[in-house]
DNA sequence: ATCAAATTAATTGTTCACAATTAAATTGAC
DNA sequence: GTCAATTTAATTGTGAACAATTAATTTGAT
């Protein structure tokens, strides 16, 4: 009486993808720790490295995250010295992000000290492009399936 | 005067990672919703529906969570009627946790609904077999990193 | 010029993850 | 047998993600 069914291949790969993206989460956490930066806040301090100034509005939407998660972390990064948040003048209702002179001078140190983890991972090119290749068919696929469902 | 050099593949691997796994939690989240679960109590679900009875700690080691994640997850779980949470008469501070008669009537059902949302993915075989190929190389990998942190 | 619709952030409430601590029960060394 | 060490859950506190609502400002139709 076949009553458990093998569990099929979708359990294990949303069971995989769950894992390893704890791991991600806890690698990146170790690499930033001598930087105070959680690694939400370093893909937003990426985004701000390459695009700042930024509104709240325009680095959501880089991130496709909304002011109720940006707000508060946006606010952790104002005071560890990392950003300012100011009112835009000419539009008072959005607030403009930018990035204090000390942010500015550790990029690179972060950069470095990133990067430097990064090739401790021993990923070669090949694997590199393999996985980005696969989050990149994973994500087209989520992105049309979402659209599916509105 | 490159201050501001190119920003890596490490750099763009991280955000893809990030990015992909929000959407996968979306896509989860949609297809549950008709069971009122969200995906961390799907996950747990999966382990219990296959190794039930566990006690916290033994799905805890499954899933490499603590108690200060998995007893909340669990009291809600408890709640709406998919498992019970008692003391082990042998041994007071264990908690185990069995499934409900509810739950395992409902075990097929979730597994259908989740399948056919997975089904409509359209994901090749020879995709999931990239994509699960990739996230045990990138967990391999970050399991080795963090051994040597310690 | 006015006022309804929209836009932008902030706020509130729920859930999850993880570190650190606490409380209770069990085990083991003596 | 006693008591220190260990084990197991629960608790506390911080940070994150997201849905829904709120407040303030701006835009646009009339």
């Amino acid at each position: 009486m076949p009553k458990t069914k093998p569990i099929r291949l979708d359990g294990q790969l949303c069971f995989q993808v769950y894992s390893a993206n704890k791991k991600f989460n806890h690698f990146y956490q170790q690499a930033l720790k001598p930087f105070d930066l959680t690694y939400p806040q370093y893909i937003a301090m990426l985004t701000l490295w390459q695009y700042a100034p930024l509104s709240v509005k325009q680095l959501g939407e880089y991130l496709h995250l909304d002011s109720g998660t940006l707000t508060p972390l946006l606010k952790r990064l104002e005071s560890h010295g990392w950003i300012t948040r100011s009112r835009s003048e000419s539009d008072e209702r959005t607030v403009v992000i930018e990035l204090t002179d000390d942010a500015k001078k550790k990029r690179d140190d972060v950069f470095e000290r990133v990067n430097n983890c990064f090739d401790v991972l021993g990923l070669t090119p090949e694997e590199k492009e393999a996985c980005s290749q696969t989050m990149s068919t994973i994500e087209q696929k989520l992105d049309l399936y979402n659209e599916t469902q509105i």
